[in-house]
RNA sequence: GGUUCCGUAGCUCAACUGGAUAGAGCAACUGCCUUCUAAGCAGUAGGUUGAAGGUUCGAGUCCUUCCGGAAUCACCA
């Protein structure tokens, strides 16, 4: 609700008591924006105030928009259609709005600082295989959530952690030391996570084909998976690495710093940092002194055989392991100590964001609850920033059946896809061969974010590779044209020697069009106040789309450069600086960045 | 089997959290570049919101029961 809102809200409640003797509480009355297809631009339901009025909803309406015209001098008209009462605004009050803010680049964002601590993990990678369409989407999306955060206020730290440690690295560590030959990423020429990759496959395929081996000896196949000899030696490595064993924690690191290396490039490719990294091997022996807090206190209990567990029962949850019987951490284990020990490398933090994946639901849950239970404060605050998968239309992406679409390999063909547009359209023919690189990626990368990150976070959504990624329609390039359009245009206005710094704009040159133009942009604040709630960069997505639409629609058929009125030019101007100024901000929440040509 | 989520146009997605005649894009068809960038604009066509009940002034949205799909219910991470 913003200022307008309150404002009609709280003359409607006045309204309400001088025709009904009525006392309405504000948060009772329903404002929303008027439909297109009716007069106005604001819209009271009056359904629930008819129990109030003992009228009919048309007599109700009529009476409250008498009054508010009457009484409020924002409300210049009224009109009642059925139960809703559509109140049409002086234009006066939006032109002055528009002035106020059309050249404020940070109109609709706070102060840093003004909103508590919080940290947003995402990413989050296991070391053993590269960075694929999934991360893409979480990256993507953790990224957005952190930057509208921080456009509401609020201090973002962003991190990830890794994780470097346990079975599936180790088996990447065979594979090289069996069939590597030395390899390394300097010598191939190949990227390292890719070639780190290669081997953990390398170890999939031995330990298969030793598997069927051990079958054709007559061993069953349960057996015969846990006692591959390849399986006993990466888990050997794995009890090498966990003594600290030289040799093996040496070979462990120059593998990692492969990995590292990679997705390091990867993640300069896609835009998105972090503030801090964790490491599971760091971690992973953490939590075990909450859980023997939590013992002592009695939020957990010991089983005959040593383990320990919480009931959750009573939270509708069951009950959940923390400890195994031989004393080592589990996944949960290390969740817990991670959570704590970051509240205290971060003093003054309010809360957790983790983008993670809709399969880990229950996980998070029972985190949460956990958390509380051991009196972490403002425990509930804590969010599962959760999503659903990008699934391709023969289903799931299995790495086993080659259907992983790597993020690389995407980010790449997003690019030369922006190329051949670029080229066949022919209007950027002069720049330079390194700006249209950068343009390329721009427009590319742009699409691809504005992709994934237009859908809800909660839904699964398709992605089919063979039909690529639009760059029509409903797409970041479609958006970042119409800024492009619209610099261009500003940028042209100045060369002719028109002064583009408006301070004052005449209420009565707008069309129908342009006021409503105006409205749909001053929703802005709204907005980001939402997507901050709802932890959902898709209506910054849909909104910014749709104002880019309406203006594109207006770009069409308003002149500006050709407009003999100095005052219908300058209010123009005023317009376009405004809805430019919003696309820029609104996509670099997105993470797109707006090229200047195209 | 228990729990959670999902099902909207041929396809990909919206729908201000219960409001008015369910909207965009893609694909198809028609127009519009001598005019600030046509990656654009205008138009045509496309819907029993999985099904059936219920709640109320009003349901894609809420409740119940079905049908169909996904995830999860590990001493894996």
């Amino acid at each position: 609700m913003d200022a307008l809102d309150q404002r009609l809200a709280q003359s409607a409640v006045t309204a309400c008591t001088a025709c009904f003797g009525a006392q309405v509480a504000p948060e009772q009355l329903q404002l929303q924006q008027t439909r297109k297809e009716f007069e106005g631009e604001r819209t009271l339901v009056v359904f629930p105030l008819t129990r109030h009025s003992k009228k009919s909803p048309e007599e109700t309406g009529t009476a409250l928009g008498e009054w508010l015209v009457a009484n409020d001098e924002l409300v210049n008209a009224y009109q009642v259609v059925k139960g809703f009462l559509n109140l049409t605004i002086v234009p006066s009050y939006w032109t002055e709005q528009l002035l106020q803010v059309h050249d404020n680049e940070s109109f609709g964002l706070q102060i840093k600082g003004s909103k508590p601590k919080v940290m947003v993990e995402y990413s989050s990678p296991n070391t053993n295989k590269p960075l694929h369409l999934g991360h893409l989407r979480n990256n993507f999306l953790g990224y957005s959530v952190a930057r509208i955060l921080e456009a509401a206020g609020h201090e973002v730290i962003k991190v990830q952690i890794i994780n470097d440690r346990g079975i599936h690295i180790c088996k990447s560590m065979v594979a090289w030391q069996k069939f590597g030959n030395g390899e390394t990423p300097d010598a191939s020429g190949m990227k390292g996570d890719k070639l780190v990759g290669k081997y953990y496959v390398a170890f999939d395929r031995a330990y298969k084909e030793q598997v069927a081996e051990l079958v054709a000896k007559g061993m069953n196949e349960k057996d015969a998976k846990s006692q591959a000899p390849i399986l006993l030696e990466a888990q050997s490595l794995l009890n090498q690495w966990e003594q600290g064993d030289a040799a093996v924690v040496d070979l462990w690191k120059t593998m990692n710093g492969w990995v590292y290396e990679g997705f390091g490039a990867t993640y300069l490719e896609m835009g998105v940092d972090f503030d801090k990294l964790y490491y599971e091997s760091d971690t992973y022996l953490l939590g075990k002194n909450q859980v023997a807090a939590g013992l002592e206190s009695g939020v957990f209990f010991k089983k005959e055989d040593g383990s320990v567990w919480i009931d959750l029962s009573d939270e509708g949850l069951d009950e959940k392991l923390l400890l195994r019987k031989d004393g080592t951490a589990v996944y949960m284990t290390q969740d817990i100590g991670t959570a704590i020990l970051r509240y205290s490398d971060f003093p003054g933090l309010e809360r957790q964001i983790y983008t993670v994946g809709n399969e880990q639901e229950y996980h998070f849950k029972v985190l949460f609850t956990i958390l509380k239970k051991l009196g972490v404060k403002d425990a509930e605050k804590n969010y599962h920033l959760s999503y659903g998968m990008v699934e391709l239309p023969e289903g799931k992406m299995k790495s086993r059946e080659g259907t992983v679409v790597d993020a690389d390999d995407l980010l790449e063909e997003m690019a030369g896809t922006a190329r051949e547009m670029a080229t066949e359209l022919g209007k950027i023919d002069d720049l330079t061969e390194g700006e249209k690189a950068t343009l390329f990626k721009q427009v590319g990368y742009g699409a691809l974010k504005y992709f994934l990150l237009k859908v809800s976070p909660t839904k699964s959504m398709m992605f089919d590779p063979k039909a690529s990624i639009d760059f029509i329609g409903n797409t970041g390039p479609f958006i970042q044209f119409n800024y492009v359009r619209a610099a261009s245009m500003l940028a042209k206005c100045a060369d002719a020697g028109i002064n583009t710094t408006i301070t004052h704009i005449d209420a009565s040159v707008w069309d129908t069009d342009e006021l409503r133009l105006i409205q749909q942009a001053l929703l802005w604040p709204s907005i980001i106040e939402t997507a901050v709630e709802q932890y959902d960069p898709s209506l910054v997505a849909n909104h910014i789309y749709d104002l880019t639409k309406a203006f594109s629609r207006w770009y069409q058929d308003h002149q500006v450069l050709g407009e003999k009125n100095e005052s219908i030019r300058d209010a123009r101007i005023a317009l376009t600086h405004f809805i430019a100024h919003q696309i820029k901000t609104a996509m670099g929440l997105l993470g797109i960045e707006m090229p200047k040509r195209m």
